[in-house]
DNA sequence: GGCTGTCGTTAGCCCGGCTAACCGAGCCGC
DNA sequence: GCGGCTCGGTTAGCCGGGCTAACGACAGCC
């Protein structure tokens, strides 16, 4: 209704309901696409190691922006599926670090082809232009959700 | 982590991936901008419910692509809340048929607006051609969504 | 040595997915 | 019209994943 955004003013109030409904039917879609047991959470926690190096649980749970008890879980089911090491700091007996495993390399790769197995089918079928327009998409969305 | 995201073909295979983390934790973030008590997935129903007209539970279960009980569930909020009326079918008295409230259609707008406030700030700081990018993507990842 | 702050965990709550099993209404067919 | 199948919805129960509140262990600073 208020159009005291800056360029196009209706599509610029439109959009981001448009976005927000977007994204929440695709990661429930993606969501059902689970495959094994490693749930969406722990692979993007996973992920984020993998990427970070060693990492605290307090910076992992930054990174992942839950709450520490939430990360204290997920870290958990991780270290009993083997995926993840944790060992206390030797500095800072209070802090857990934990790193990736090989185990956790492992199925980080090979699950990476099998999750995205479905999206890539589907993002085969559409149009060159379109899969441009999610290439240009991809890196603003990182951005979106980003705290800062 | 290059900028050669084109119409390459090594592009292609990353992009899932990329879209996926993506997607998730901008998810992820979103849900944390929750208002009041109405859920992330109570508000996609009641948006699915205003966008479609009176629908039976089976059908919002459908377009929502969750399982009957999940919905029913949904549903039972919805109603709890006094955002969508009830009412058994005439016909097949097995159906249960639901439409939107006055009370759901003004939380719709005006939770639009608020549960939005965050995003469209964001969108705001963006680029022409970054909010054009997603602009250009939001159809794609509905497209992406869909099961069919 | 004791206070205070910080990291992580535990306990406990809620939402939202799911499957399995059940109920009730419709729809047969005989 | 009565058995039996089908189908919509619900109930029960499980699990993951968010959260807050409260607590224990350690660090650090007087």
């Amino acid at each position: 209704m208020e159009a005291t955004t800056t360029a196009g003013s209706e599509a610029a109030t439109a959009l981001p309901s448009q976005l927000r409904l977007a994204v929440l039917r695709l990661s429930r879609r993606l969501r059902q696409e689970a495959v094994g047991q490693t749930t969406p959470s722990q692979l993007s926690a996973l992920t984020s190691v993998a990427k970070h190096g060693e990492l605290s649980l307090g910076e992992l749970a930054a990174i992942e922006r839950v709450a520490p008890p939430s990360m204290t879980r997920i870290a958990g089911r991780l270290e009993e599926q083997g995926l993840v090491a944790r060992r206390t700091d030797s500095a800072d007996r209070r802090v857990a670090k934990i790193a990736v495993t090989d185990a956790g390399l492992d199925l980080l790769t090979e699950t990476r082809n099998r999750r995205d197995a479905f999206l890539a089918v589907r993002m085969a079928e559409l149009s060159d232009d379109e899969r441009e327009a999610i290439a240009a998409a991809v890196p603003v969305l990182e951005r979106l959700a980003r705290n800062d």
